[in-house]
DNA sequence: GCAAGGTC
């Protein structure tokens, strides 16, 4: 007699099995592993699933049919992850069917969290026959040794309200995505001319990820410039330079700055103020999925996908720890002597790993965040035989963790004020005093590092000569657009999505040809489907593209893990709710088909700063400008400050902009402005221009 | 050809 220990992944379960003694392992049917061991007196069992091997399925398997709301649990079928994945789901299903049948009793030990309880909760239930509510608990926040030794000596009742509260989760987002993802696709079909399918999809973390993206785009495209100067001055002393800035960074009016500037040439500036501060930067915190992602596309431009991609490879080659983690702990017990040995033993890292050796005490700088399985992302310390990409991530990760236990590195700046005729300049220097993990980190660090900026030895008093002062005109800039990193990181900001699933998530919003990739200016923008898409839900289902859905979602489900909420009534309520949207979608199924349809074919509008080169000056350039007195666009020459250029032409001050390829023949650029819906008007800029025509367009 | 969440 045995008791059978269910976890959630073959790693996971050799781990556990380990963790309690001396395991042996063997293949049961469909040649999944099987570790065998005892402890403290009892036989164990310990076997595995790979992940979710049950899902919801659409009983009716009519893929035109909406609304969706009679779902079941069963085998998980070939989805989009690609075929294979239902074969393997039954080969560990009939595994642990058989094993199930020997066994007296049952251990759930899948991860500690909503969605491992509900992976245990379906293999105990429906693979051996009804046994969740029977079985005990492991609960455990990483598998060391200790903790699962802890978690096997006080086994629990299981969470059956965490397991009620995850299959309500993944029914809600069943609900949901499937049926507004069928409502959309069929009223673009219904609106479009030529009746065609388009596969379009909307969910609960989908909607607000591109709803982030689309309203980004929207601010960049209504962004008017607003033009103001900036002054700095090189002064020198000793023949060393000083390079210095106007106390006021922005001066908003040319004429502010004109004074200044006439106040300022070729006087003398002295030093009126010299302050120095220590600045102490602790080390970095280890990775976890998302910070490494972060990082890597930081430094190597790489997509979060990709970087995960390549993390899998390295744990699957025993190079680093399970890629997929919130953590940013690292406990003692993953034995940080063993790792540094190991890396010590690398060439490349051989002399730092050895220095923190020496040093005896090692006490890594962690972050706040945890995860109920996993620590941090760590290399194993064997030794690596990587090349390209792979080399880099993993040297990235290697790298980060020798940092992580380095000394904090002190920097020094210095902050000088320079009074020229009762202006003030100001100058900075920076120094790096001891480098401390900066050494362990390098290149990585290196941002840090080179902000280093040498001053000459300065004193209240010195007098520096005044070598040159000058004005800029600048305008302001539109916010950026996000990048892959920057829109995960605003997907961990806002909690929508999990470390193993937001990259994906990004992923189907580039294949759904909602976002792409920008065509000027790198990043990420929205195109005319994807801002369709978000306005078409905001008016018919506005909460599936804001993060309030899933915070509505997770108090209700709150309620229901603490036995305070039925599940049949939380998804009543949400799907009462659901219908009344999809009734819009009925009723206007082809309006909105025709508007998210008319959309995926129109053009892109251009983001429009400058519209062409200015036809009086022939040196500057026409640009739209915000005035500063009336708050009205409109167009001026940038060489209106330097060169008195007064080329200048009034805009519409509504409607986005675009730039006709072709310039009027009297020279001025043509301009293309929105209006109503979908609608265009072709214009000359010329006031007076003698060719003016209106063309439709 | 639909979600989001696991894992490979």
């Amino acid at each position: 007699m045995y008791t059978l220990v269910v976890c959630e992944k073959p790693d996971a379960a050799r781990r556990i099995a380990s963790a309690l003694g001396s395991a042996r392992e063997s293949r049961a049917a469909g040649s999944i592993s099987v570790f065998d061991v005892t402890y403290a007196g009892r036989n164990y069992k310990v076997c595995s699933a790979s992940g979710h091997l049950y899902g919801l399925v659409d009983r009716t398997k009519n893929r035109s049919v909406y609304p969706v709301l009679d779902l079941e649990w069963a085998p998980i079928d070939d989805g989009k992850k690609g075929k294979g994945a239902a074969a393997r789901a039954a080969r560990f299903i009939n595994a642990i069917s058989l094993l199930a049948r020997g066994a007296d009793s049952f251990i759930h030990a899948c991860d500690y969290d909503q969605e491992g309880e509900v992976i245990g909760h379906s293999i105990l239930q429906y693979a051996c026959g009804g046994k969740y509510e029977k079985s005990l608990r492991a609960k455990f926040s990483t598998l060391t040794d200790d903790e699962v030794k802890e978690a096997f000596a006080t086994l629990a009742k299981p969470s059956k309200g965490l397991a009620e509260a995850g299959r309500s989760r993944h029914m809600l987002d069943f609900i949901y995505g499937v049926n507004l993802s069928r409502a959309l696709a069929q009223s673009f079909k219904a609106g479009s001319n030529n009746n065609g399918y388009r596969n379009l999809s909307i969910g609960r973390v989908q909607g607000p990820t591109l709803a982030f993206a689309a309203d980004r785009e929207l601010e960049i495209r209504l962004h008017v410039p607003d033009p103001y100067w900036v002054l700095s001055a090189d002064f020198e002393k000793d023949g060393q330079v000083v390079r210095a800035r106007y106390e006021k960074p922005r001066i908003e009016k040319l004429a502010e700055a004109r004074a200044i500037l006439d106040a300022c040439i070729g006087r003398d500036g002295a030093v009126s103020k010299v302050s120095t501060k220590k600045v102490v930067l602790r080390s970095p915190t280890p990775f976890n999925t998302g910070d490494l992602q972060r990082e890597a596309y930081r430094l190597f431009r790489l997509s979060p996908g990709y970087t995960l991609a390549i993390a899998e490879k390295l744990y699957l080659r025993a190079l680093i720890s399970y890629p997929r983690t919130s953590s940013q702990k690292l406990p003692p017990s993953i034995n940080y002597a063993k790792i540094l040995s190991g890396l010590a033993g690398v060439s490349l890292y051989s002399q730092p790993a050895s220095t923190l050796l020496s040093r005896g005490r090692l006490v890594p700088n962690e972050g706040p965040m945890a995860d109920p399985a996993h620590p941090a992302i760590y290399p194993t310390g064997i030794a690596p035989r990587l090349s390209g990409l792979e080399f880099k991530v993993y040297d990235l990760i290697a790298k980060r963790f020798l940092a992580t236990f380095g000394d904090p590195a002190v920097t020094e700046r210095t902050d000088v004020s320079i009074n020229v005729n009762n202006h003030i300049f100001l100058a900075e220097g920076r120094a790096v005093l001891y480098d401390g993990w900066m050494a362990f980190y390098r290149p990585y660090a290196s941002s840090l590092e080179q902000s280093t900026t040498v001053l000459p030895v300065l004193h209240e008093g010195d007098v520096l000569a005044n070598k040159q002062v000058t004005m800029e005109e600048k305008f302001t800039q539109p916010p950026w657009r996000y990048s892959q990193a920057s829109l995960l990181a605003k997907m961990e900001e806002e909690k929508i999505g999990t470390k193993a699933t937001r990259a994906d998530t990004i992923a189907t919003l580039f294949k759904r040809n909602y976002i792409a990739a920008a065509k000027r200016g790198g990043g990420i923008e929205a195109t005319d489907l994807g801002f369709a898409v978000v306005e078409s839900m905001r008016e018919h289902a506005p909460t599936i593209v804001s993060t309030e859905l899933t915070r509505l979602m997770e108090e209700q489900l709150e309620g229901v893990e603490q036995g305070m909420k039925e599940p049949a009534d939380v998804i009543e309520y949400a799907v009462e709710r659901l219908v009344e949207s999809l009734a819009a979608f009925r009723e206007q199924g082809a309006t909105i088909g025709r508007q998210i349809g008319s959309a995926a074919a129109a053009a892109q509008p251009n983001v429009v700063v400058i519209i062409g080169g200015c036809p009086v000056c022939k040196k500057g350039q026409l640009r739209i400008i915000k005035s500063r007195t009336t708050k009205k666009r409109f167009v001026g020459c940038s060489n209106y400050a330097s060169g008195g250029c007064r080329a200048s032409a009034p805009l519409p001050q509504k409607g986005g902009i675009r730039v006709s390829k072709t310039t009027c023949r009297c020279g001025w650029p043509i301009i293309s402005v929105a209006f109503g819906r979908g609608k265009r008007w072709n214009t000359c800029v010329n006031m007076q221009c003698p060719y003016k025509e209106e063309k439709k367009g």
